[in-house]
Formats: structure tokens, C-alpha cells, sequence
DNA sequence: GTAGGATCGGGGAGCGCTCTCAACACCGCG
DNA sequence: CGCGGTGTTGAGAGCGCTCCCCGATCCTAC
């Protein structure tokens, strides 16, 4: 039976005493070990073997105010998030990443508003070196809450304009772009009553794949356009909505794959052929989402999980950039945090061509 | 511009000197304030707030060696767990249970074998107070590591058998009971043929649902049985050889959604119309696959989210007992390191019945 | 062989907090 | 009016670690 936390865990000064060294030696050693030389260096990683010596976060921190843990705040009121995997792969990016710098994911997720007061708490509580935030929605003041916290933060999509999102680190796709090229090759199809379904517009990826609709829609007919949610039933809704309005559109463009897939399922039901009647479009290139409808739907992908690992690589290097100009560069860290702030980043994204356009 | 980190914290001292009293009087405060007169209260308050004090954690876990955060160990080296929104169902829970009990949650992903040493050394460095385990495959050496760790943990699932498991607390749904109950309306509903399509054997809980499926169908043909991944291809895969071997089948109980999803996606293409010529069941009831295939499926529910927060209930239970018991309790601190060892529990599972049975 | 420089190791001072313990105040009662 | 008791407050000692600084050490070159 294990008595957990019985043995009490060795400390520093019991291994340099193991190991016939000072505190200091020990300590060298432990954390990277130059200075030191090799006979000793091998006689105190002997003595951590054998003692099991692991060091104490806590006293590290206190000292070095260095956690080597990053916050990652999840802003989604909704249950909606967890029925996508969307979450799960930038997460996963982001894992990935903290793991390979040593750095511990503490993971913030908001339910309603008044969480975000206690997110905001927490982060100004400097409990962790940094954040990685997503899916804001434009009204949030979230941004507000963690610019006034201080903390070196990264976006998961570009935040709104409200407080504290001035000159804000992100990591976004090009979702404009992205909008742009599917419904170009709606238009290439030959397609002319092309229909949109939006996400959310409150979200500004939603906006941003609206924008891009209308760049090549340019005078698109208003009755065209409907606002979905980004849900399946969201897109249930709306594609109901656009066949009642207008029954001859030949084309849709779906904001993402969850909303193409409610849509397919209207389009059959209303015994519209896809895609010889009408061609659909989603967004994401969600795996178990696009391929398995029927037709396997034409989407435009997105890495998702290389987002996750690139804004924890954007925040780790602003940390690491800041202690090393320490005492230096007070007055040239920026909104972010961040020193020399990295810039933000936008993904291109590429358009995957299956049977539904 | 946010100079993050340039204005120095105040601390406890400097909230005391502010309210004119001791660090120890600010401390009682802080922590509940019991033992401190209602006018000093008052005063230590005001300072706390002017100053916008909040307590370096780092310096408080140095002493009382807690940490109010808990660590949410994912082990699953594929994939496919982002597939299905199972964890963030389960996280989603277990982050409600520990807001609610101010404690943090710090996720560690596992991405190969590897990782497990990783996990390991991190949960012995006593970072956090206690720990939740998820989705173990059988030969994993996480539960010897995690015990060999001695910190408090609870599994999400019966884990196996091996070093480290014996005693250890869990949190599982009766998934045997639930497949029992699915066969048995599959049986009532008049079908003699009735296939299985197993999750991947290496998890308890395909395992179960094996056993439940066979404490019905007590001889069946074993040309019946295939086994499956859990993944809507793994289920593709498992019908087409169901269909082969045993073309007169008529029913079939997935031992997940997702495979169920990829079940009926073959019978369509086979031509079987469901549930007419054959019956179709999944586990799990997720909802955005078992309401959304053509016919809506019939499944067994479990609750994912009730499932997380249970887990996180008795975790933080038997942490907080343990405290209150701190010095007595040495003797019978179990091998969960949980005082007067929280139980496992098994939750109920019930049959959903939609159109594919 | 020894002086000089460069490098290495050890001692000690905290980081900010909690917690024990002693001092003190104030109450009621004898 | 004094004494014990109860209840508050303050002082101080660390928790385990890092890091600075200075003395010890070692090597090289003359």
C-alpha cells in the first residue's frame, strides 16, 4: 500500500549532502550543470538517482518568479465547442508544444461571464508565465480583464476591438481567403445563385469568411446571405430558410463543416441533388465531419493543430525573449507582453476538393 | 502599453504595514479571517483591496504544501480521442467540480509511451494534490508510475489489472449492464441474428461491453463478433466483415456511436435498410452523431460530463479528508492516497431509443 | 618553483508566505 | 479589587530553492 506523501521528498541539501557538495553545486547541476566539473556533476546526478530527488516548484518559483506553466483560457459559453473537435486538436498543438519547453498547460475554462472575472483573477494572480486565449466573442471583456493582468498573452483568432485588443498577438487562418477561394470555385463551377450560411457574428472568423463571400459575391443578393451558429441545427435552420427564399440557388457556402452537414441533410430532404442541383461548401476540413457525409463534402482546411502549436511557440519565444532582455527592455514591451513582439500570424488555407462542389 | 510584470506585487508585508498591523493578522484574513475582530477585518480588507493584493501562490504552497490544482492525465497515444468530444465532455465536467472548489486544473496530454515517464516524474514532483486518470489501455505502465508517484488519484474507467491498479478508486459507466440492455431490446424487438462490433480490447470498457453483449447472447455464433477501434472507419471496417461472414444478420450492437455511424454508412451501401432488415444500437448517446445518421440511432446513454465531475467530487473529497486527518491517518491511507477511501462508482447507463431500433 | 589569472565551490541572504507560540488585552467572577 | 481564563495579536522561524559574492583551487607560463 503506498502511503502517499508519507516519505517525506529528499531536498536539495539532501542530495548535496549524499553527493558530499554544497547546496549550490547541486543546484548548478540540476539546471544544466555548467560550471561544474564532470567527476562532480556525475557524483551529484548519482546521488539524484538515488535519492529520487525531484525539485520543488513551489520554492523554485518563489525565487526565479518563473512557473513554467501556461494558461490556456477557453472562452465558449456554449456546450456547442465540445461537439467539435476543434478544441481538442489546437490543444493538443499546444501540448505538444509546451511539453517539448518543459512548460505545464493549466487549462481555464469559462462557462458564463462572471467566470471571466475569476480567469482574470487567476492570470493577474501570476500563477502562470503566460496565455493562450480563444474563441473570444466580440463583446467580450475578457481581452480587457487579462490586458489589465498584464500577463503575456496570445489570441486564438483575431480578437474583436474592444478593451485590451489593441495591438493583441494572434494566431488566425485566413479565413477571408479561404471564404474567397471556395466561393470562386463555386463561381468557376458555373454556379450563380450562390447562398452563404455564416457562422456566428460575433465571432470575427465568422465575419471574416462573410467578408470574403462578398469579395467575390460582390452584389450579392441580400436574401442570399443567412446567419447560422456554427451548429449543425444551425445550419439545419438556415438552409431551410434559403431554399423557402429563394428555391433556384444553385450553390452554398457554409461557414463551416457542422453547418454544410445540416445542410446537406435539408438539401436531400428537399430532394435537392447534391451536387449536381445544388454544390456546398464547408469550412474547417473537420475530418470526421466532411468526410463522412454524403457526399464527402469540399471544404477549406485549416491546420488547426499547427495553430495550437504556433501560438504556444509565439508565446514561449516572447517569454523567453523577455527574460533574457530582463532588466533592459522595460519600456519597449508592448501591449502583448511580449518583447520584440512577435508579430501576429495569419495561416493560409487550401481548398480540398471532394464530391459535394 | 501594458508594461506587463514591470509593477512590482505588493505582498502580504506591505498590506499589513498599509493596515497597520501584523502579516499574521493580513494572513487570518486572507484566509477566511476567522480569529480577527470585526474592525481589523474591515481595515485589512480595504489595504488588500488599494493595494490589489493577491497571494503568491508559489510562497504559499512552499509551506503548506498544497497546491489547489490537480492534474488531468489523458493518455491516448492515437489520434482518434480528438475525434470524439468525449474528453471535453468529461474535462468540461471535472472543470466545473474544480472551480467550484477553487482548484486549478492542469492537463497533461500524452502523446506516446514515452510521455508516461514525463507524466510520472511530473506527478511525483508534487506539483499538484491529486490526480485523474483517463482512458488507460490495458499494458499501460501509467497506474505502476502514477502509484509509484504516491499522489491521490482517481481513474475515469476501470483501468486494468496491471501494477498499480489494485484498489485504485475509479469512476466507470455500467457499461456492461448497458450492453445487456441494448442486446436484450434487440432481442425483444424479435432478432435472432445479432452481431457485435467490439471496441478496442486493450480498454476495460470494450471489454465490458463485450462481456454484457455475451451475458445475452450466451452462445453466439463467434463469427459475430468482430472486433473494432471504436473509430467510424474501425466500424466501416467490422460491418463489411460482419456482412461477409453472415449476410443474414439482423441487428447489430456497436460498441460506440462512432462505429455504429460507420456501420450504417456500409449497410446503406450493402443495400440493408435499418432498422427493417437490420437493427442497429451504439453506446454512448453522442448526441451530435446519434441524433444526426439517417436513421437517428438508437443507443445507450451514458453521462459524460456527470461522469467528469464525479470524478473530480471524489478526488477533492478525499484530499480534503485527508487534510483534516493529516496526522492521525498515516496508517490507513489506502492506495489511492485517498483517506477512508472514496468508493469507486458505477453510474447507470440508459437505452435511448431512436429510429435504428 | 611560484606568481598570476581564471575558474569553481561554498556560505548566506532572502523570495512571500504560514504557523507556532508567547504576549497581551479584556472579561467575568470570587 | 485581583486573578484566572478566553480570545486576539504580533514576532519569528522556517518551507526549499536560487543567486550573489568571495575565498579556495587549479592551471599555465615564466
Amino acid at each position: 500500500m503506498t502511503e502517499s506523501s508519507t516519505a517525506p521528498r529528499p531536498t536539495l541539501e539532501a542530495v548535496a549532502a549524499r553527493a558530499g557538495v554544497s547546496r549550490a553545486t547541486v543546484s548548478r547541476v540540476v539546471n544544466g550543470g555548467d560550471g561544474v566539473r564532470e567527476p562532480l556533476v556525475e557524483r551529484v546526478r548519482r546521488a539524484v538517482d538515488e535519492l529520487g530527488y525531484v525539485p520543488n516548484q513551489a520554492a523554485r518559483s518563489l525565487v526565479t518568479r518563473r512557473h513554467d506553466a501556461v494558461a490556456v483560457v477557453i472562452a465558449e459559453p456554449e456546450t456547442r465547442v465540445f461537439a467539435d473537435p476543434f478544441f481538442a486538436l489546437q490543444l493538443r498543438g499546444i501540448s505538444k508544444e509546451l511539453t517539448a519547453h518543459d512548460s505545464q498547460l493549466v487549462l481555464l475554462l469559462t462557462e458564463g461571464r462572471d467566470d471571466h472575472v475569476r480567469v482574470g483573477r487567476y492570470l493577474a494572480g501570476g500563477h502562470v508565465d503566460g496565455a493562450l486565449v480563444f474563441s473570444l466573442h466580440l463583446d467580450d471583456r475578457l481581452p480587457g480583464l487579462i490586458h489589465g493582468a498584464g500577463v503575456p498573452t496570445v489570441y486564438g483568432g483575431r480578437p474583436g476591438w474592444g478593451d485590451g485588443t489593441r495591438g493583441a498577438v494572434y494566431v488566425d487562418s485566413d479565413n477571408r481567403g479561404g471564404a474567397r477561394e471556395a466561393v470562386r470555385h463555386l463561381v468557376a463551377l458555373g454556379r450563380t445563385r450562390v447562398a452563404h450560411i455564416t457562422g456566428a457574428l460575433d465571432q470575427t472568423s465568422a465575419v471574416d469568411r462573410l467578408d470574403g463571400f462578398r469579395d467575390v459575391m460582390v452584389d450579392a443578393d441580400p436574401r442570399l446571405i443567412v446567419e447560422g451558429d456554427f451548429t449543425p441545427a444551425g445550419g439545419e435552420r438556415a438552409m431551410r430558410e434559403l431554399l423557402d427564399r429563394c428555391p433556384e440557388l444553385d450553390a452554398v457556402f457554409a461557414a463551416n463543416d457542422l453547418m454544410a452537414s445540416g445542410a446537406l441533410r435539408v438539401l436531400r430532404e428537399r430532394g435537392r441533388r447534391v451536387p449536381e442541383d445544388v454544390a456546398l461548401i464547408g469550412f474547417d476540413d473537420m475530418l470526421p465531419v466532411a468526410e463522412q457525409t454524403d457526399p464527402p463534402l469540399t471544404t477549406v482546411r485549416q491546420d488547426i493543430e499547427e495553430m495550437g502549436r504556433l501560438m504556444a511557440r509565439l508565446l514561449l519565444r516572447g517569454l523567453d525573449r523577455r527574460s533574457a532582455t530582463e532588466p533592459a527592455a522595460a519600456g519597449s514591451v508592448a501591449q502583448s507582453g511580449l518583447v520584440g513582439a512577435p508579430s501576429s500570424v495569419v495561416l493560409p488555407t487550401t481548398l480540398v476538393r471532394r464530391a459535394s462542389a
